[in-house]
DNA sequence: TCAACTTTGTGCATACGTTCACAAGCGGTA
DNA sequence: TACCGCTTGTGAACGTATGCACAAAGTTGA
């Protein structure tokens, strides 16, 4: 049971008191070397569920529930509840057996895990319809990670302020860059200039880029890329409707399906 | 050795010949069960990558490049030679030895295997910031992914074209989507709205979704929903410039690291 | 025709991620 | 205090994906 709990309550269960002790800062029990290891350890997968746990847990945090059980926080992620628990023990075993996690404890928890303490700068390079709406994006901010410049290669863009930041020249990427402290680039150009520009933030110092354009990007080992291709996505359900039509076709032909009715594998 | 040499001068290789047969329809040795079951059994990590696979053979393709080895495809698609290999030999086993592969015959292979022989109709929903930028996107109506319909709930907005397509009110979902055939849809609404939203869609017939909105959509298992949340790709990223600071803290720690130099692990 | 060389396709071992199932631990209650 | 019921945390089993390494199968050149 999810329980709501308001403002007044002064219950001090000993969750609770971990949530105080987590807000207060991480340190006591364990040492910044397990840290380290722990988030050495922790499988890609993982992180990216992490991620989602810790959308779900701010927007019941808002709400105003303090607890939860690992089933209904694995029923809010979509996630098999078994999965859940071992994701969190990879942060650390923050849960109270037989009452469930402290909502605040875990976020604290799951922010620190992903670095999300820090600040993380973003430039965005490309200022086309993709990079307008990704100036604009209100997801971005609200989480941590301010825009903090935007660049294109037109010189009649340079200036023109775009979701209240002035638009630069690519050309003024390593300045502006060292001088914002941009630790994320958003790759949003076509593809033939994906390459160059990734160069050129790569040698701004930029070590994480995010790249929309659909060209595998090269990259020294120490730069962590990101790719979001919009067609290959967009290919993956198009293989999914083609193989539910083709198990629809085998059952007709087996004899299950009929006529016009659709298939349910 | 069947190497017929004709009246021409052409010498007709086998891999020219599969090419042919390739592109003539691919009925002959295999069955439409065989392809049936392949497909079946196809990773879905290895279909994501074949997505990536066509788009750079698509690329050779049009440069002129008519044979390639696995070792050259798999730099350039950012992989290992040996996991392409065994990602083609879910497609079937259209290599030649000693060769390499025919450019078309992967191609087409690789676009039965996708269900892009279909044509999949895409509806945007939402026609924000996102929104535009989707229905402006040139890389899905080139890829076979045309955009037939666009939704808004501000009726404001009704009857505005946008990238040339006249944004319907959300309320006729149902009778357009079915009327344009829609089989992808893609929400680019804001959070609250996303899951209604996905119902309507659902219920209108769609069978695959494309999510935008960070939350996790409840849908019926033959639903296929893939997700795209930026905030979740920069907390990765942000998970990675945490570790890579912690390892090179650590590696200070053990005197291996010096002052400001940047580690690269 | 044959031998040398190239490249595919795949069996096998390893690593990774997921799921199950249950002991351990905690809060509540008498 | 002692017990009971609930939920976490995790060992162990399973399944899936990755990478190696090599036989099979093709081409090329003499």
């Amino acid at each position: 049971m999810v329980d709501r709990r308001g403002a007044g309550d002064e219950v001090v269960t000993t969750a609770a008191k971990r949530a105080a002790d987590a807000s207060a800062e991480s340190t006591q029990a364990e040492s910044a070397s397990d840290v380290r290891e722990r988030a050495r350890a922790i499988p890609e997968a993982a992180v990216a569920r992490l991620a989602v746990y810790l959308r779900v847990l701010s927007g019941l945090a808002e709400q105003g529930v303090t607890t939860i059980s690992s089933e209904e926080l694995a029923g809010a992620a979509g996630v098999n509840s078994a999965k859940l628990r071992k994701d969190l023990s990879y942060v650390g075993s923050y849960g109270t057996r037989g009452v469930g996690y402290d909502v605040e404890v875990l976020v604290s928890h799951i922010e620190r895990i992903l670095g999300l303490t820090r600040k993380h700068s973003v430039a965005v390079v490309g200022i086309g319809n993709l990079g307008h709406a990704l100036a604009n994006y209100g997801g971005f901010p609200s989480r941590g990670f301010p825009v903090a410049a935007l660049f294109d290669i037109d010189p009649d863009l340079t200036g023109v302020p775009v979701g209240g930041i002035p638009v630069n020249h690519i050309d003024d990427i390593t300045s502006v860059c060292a001088e914002r402290e941009v630790s994320i680039g958003v790759i949003a150009t076509p593809p033939q200039a994906a390459q160059a520009v990734c160069d050129r933030l790569v040698s701004a110092g930029v070590q994480c880029i995010l790249n929309f354009a659909p060209v595998v990007l090269q990259v020294p080992d120490y730069v962590e890329v990101r790719k979001v291709d919009l067609a290959v996505e967009m290919q993956i359900l198009s293989f999914h409707v083609a193989r539910r039509a083709d198990e629809a076709a085998g059952d007709v032909v087996n004899g299950v399906g009929v006529d016009g009715v659709v298939i349910r594998p």
